[in-house]
RNA sequence: CGGGGUGUGGCGCAGCCUGGUAGCGCGCUUGCUUUGGGAGCAAGAUGUCGGGAGUUCAAAUCUCUCCACCCCGACCA
């Protein structure tokens, strides 16, 4: 491709609306243009790098077993009023009329549509298994998008249905799954971690995400070096203490703290270290109120808690449910004396001793606080707080580090949550009836395109790795409308580059070789040759890797070898 | 949806408080010079100041209202 016969259309400064790096370079180097929230253009050039990334997932979901089809963006009401999910999907979900007043919805994901293929198609034990996929456009109505295509509202996904005869066949490919995904990830030249997850509103039991690590991620990773333990932070326990609790020493005692509602600035007006100190959190479940204690320096994890039965469904308290139950403000409450208030204590709360917690009166906390002492044994123990760097890994090998990620793919063991709600059910060898075990497979294949951005740049753009840069080299010359020779040597190298295979961009651009230099770099090609008057006097080349801190010089003839060679 | 913020030429911004004929940088067009890391000079083009209503002799500026977008929270590939 000759630039001036495509279509670069870089800028200097990023729009205002963008915050992210990823989504700042992406606008700068001219990818994506957006149409309005969390709606985007893919430009020529960033079509080129979508293009890449789906040709790899293409190649390994098809080398995995798995067979392409595509589904209808426009999805019928009635799928997913058999599952329910019409009404249980929320505000997500984008629902449209026809003309004639027919319910449709524009799919978000397609387990209702190939479950609905699968149980019209599939009878027999003697089919099973299989996996379909498609790539396709998805469309959410996010509450919030941000961050450009990192999470839109219409975006591009790998979406694969497997069904099987039994438990064990689901959990063999869910491992080809994984193995699948792994591959995928590597050739796309991504750091990236598979960790253990919740299987959240898509159900089933079973789950791994993929994340791509950079510290902008809006996922947690908690990771053990030592023995590979890695899960999503929402999912890693917290364990108990080893330790037994302390003995009680000193007497519980009033100590006034006015203006001091939160622990680290009351931790900081007792001189003492936040480990001490208790925060209460209020959940109200039905016309129950849990008071849930976690240590002042831990964070509560909203899903460990919602998956105590003695505290979910929760919300949390209003201020004015607390003021009623504790006579005051949040900030000040605490577990000694409350009445009609279940007290729930995490694990390292109920082995702490000599702790300090809200005294339930204004402008006054607890020290010293002790259980069986000062107030009884926690009705409930239970892990409800986030783990923290240097927590006991929970496989009790080492300890955890936490890392940033951003998540691109999630695998889950669906089981019979679709097959038996839309009974899609197959023959066994003995004529009997069974609903298909199901898994289903995703990737955010537009989410990774920004993902690569955010963990591979610098301050010049985008340092694409090689598998899906738009363009794999660029021939830049200098003076390529000054002179002949540079221009017939460009011209000539650049025939031979694309004669040998290699996506190259010569940058004929009538501009000066900063604009061109900058530009290359932004959109962040790989390799680039630089071809001038000097240096083909001297019969080099010039070449230089996106990443690489200085030049080198190559004979001119070696150009194209020398290419094919760092291009593998 | 709750909280915070922003809408002025293609992009980034000033002007608004204290009403008086819309400005800067980048980009764009033309010419000359320049040519190894986003050039210099000269001449130019480009604005319903987010929309609507109101106050006023007069509104980018004040008031009301609607809209769009961004940031923080819950959701997710």
């Amino acid at each position: 491709m000759r630039s001036s016969k495509y279509f670069l259309s870089t800028i200097k400064e990023a729009p205002a609306e963008a915050e992210l790096l990823s989504h700042k370079l992406m606008l700068r180097a001219g990818l994506i243009r957006r149409l309005g929230s969390g709606l985007y253009t893919w430009m020529p050039l960033g079509l080129r790098v979508l293009r890449k990334v789906e040709t790899i997932v293409r190649e390994e979901m098809n080398r995995a077993g798995a067979l392409e089809l595509q589904m209808p963006c426009v999805v019928p009401a009635e799928l997913w009023q058999e599952t329910g999910r019409w009404d249980a999907f929320g505000p997500q979900l984008l629902k449209i009329k026809d003309r004639h007043e027919r319910d449709f919805l524009f799919g978000p994901t397609h387990e209702e549509v190939i479950t609905d293929i699968v149980r019209r198609d599939i009878r027999s034990y003697r089919q099973l298994p299989v996996h379909f996929y498609q790539l396709h456009t998805k469309f959410r109505d996010e509450i919030r998008p941000r961050f450009g295509v990192m999470r839109a509202r219409e975006f591009l996904m790998k979406d694969g249905y497997s069904f099987h005869v039994d438990h064990a066949d689901l959990q063999r490919e869910y491992r080809n799954m994984y193995d699948t995904y792994t591959r995928i990830f590597k050739r796309l030249g991504l750091r990236f971690r598979a960790v253990a997850a919740d299987p959240g509103a898509i159900g089933g039991t079973g789950s791994h995400e993929f994340h791509v690590l950079a510290e902008s991620g809006e996922d947690a990773i908690a990771y053990c070096p030592d023995s590979g333990y890695a899960a999503n932070l929402e999912l890693a326990e917290a364990l108990a203490p080893t330790a037994p609790r302390g003995s009680p020493g000193a007497p519980m005692q009033k100590v006034p703290t006015p203006g001091k509602a939160r622990c680290e600035d009351v931790a900081e007006l007792l001189k003492l270290p936040l480990e001490r100190t208790v925060k209460a959190i209020a959940l109200m479940r039905d016309e129950t109120l849990n008071l849930l204690l976690l240590r002042g320096d831990h964070s509560l994890n909203e899903l460990k808690a919602s998956k105590v039965p003695e505290v979910a469904p929760f919300r949390f308290a209003t201020e004015a449910e607390i003021e009623r139950v504790f006579g005051t403000k949040p900030g000040y409450i605490g577990p000694v004396g409350a009445q009609k208030v279940r007290v729930i204590a995490d694990r390292t709360v109920a082995s702490m001793c000599d702790f300090v917690c809200g005294a339930n009166a204004e402008g006054y906390h607890l020290t010293n606080v002790n259980w069986g002492r000062d107030l009884p044994e926690p009705e409930l123990v239970a892990d409800l707080r986030n783990v923290v760097e240097g927590d006991p890994s929970p496989d009790r090998t080492g300890s955890i580090r936490i890392l940033r990620g951003i998540e691109v793919g999630h695998i889950f063991q669906l089981r019979t949550k679709y097959s038996e709600a839309m009974n899609a059910s197959y023959l066994d060898e003995n004529g009997e009836s069974r609903s298909m075990e199901m898994g289903c497979y995703g990737v955010g294949v537009t989410r990774i395109v920004a993902a690569a951005i955010e963990q591979n740049h610098d301050e010049r753009g985008i340092i694409f790795p090689a598998s899906m840069a738009p363009f794999s080299t660029c021939l830049v010359p200098i003076g390529y409308r000054k002179s002949d020779a540079v221009r017939e040597a460009a011209d000539g190298l650049y025939a031979d580059l694309v004669r040998a295979g290699i996506d190259v961009l010569l940058d004929d651009r009538d501009e000066r070789p900063g604009v061109l230099f900058a530009d290359m770099d932004l959109i962040g090609v790989p390799h680039r040759v630089v071809l001038s008057e000097r240096g083909l006097a001297a019969g080099t080349l010039e070449y230089k890797g996106r990443s690489d801190g200085a030049p080198q010089n190559l004979p001119l003839n070696e150009a194209v070898r020398f290419l094919q060679d760092r291009l593998g």
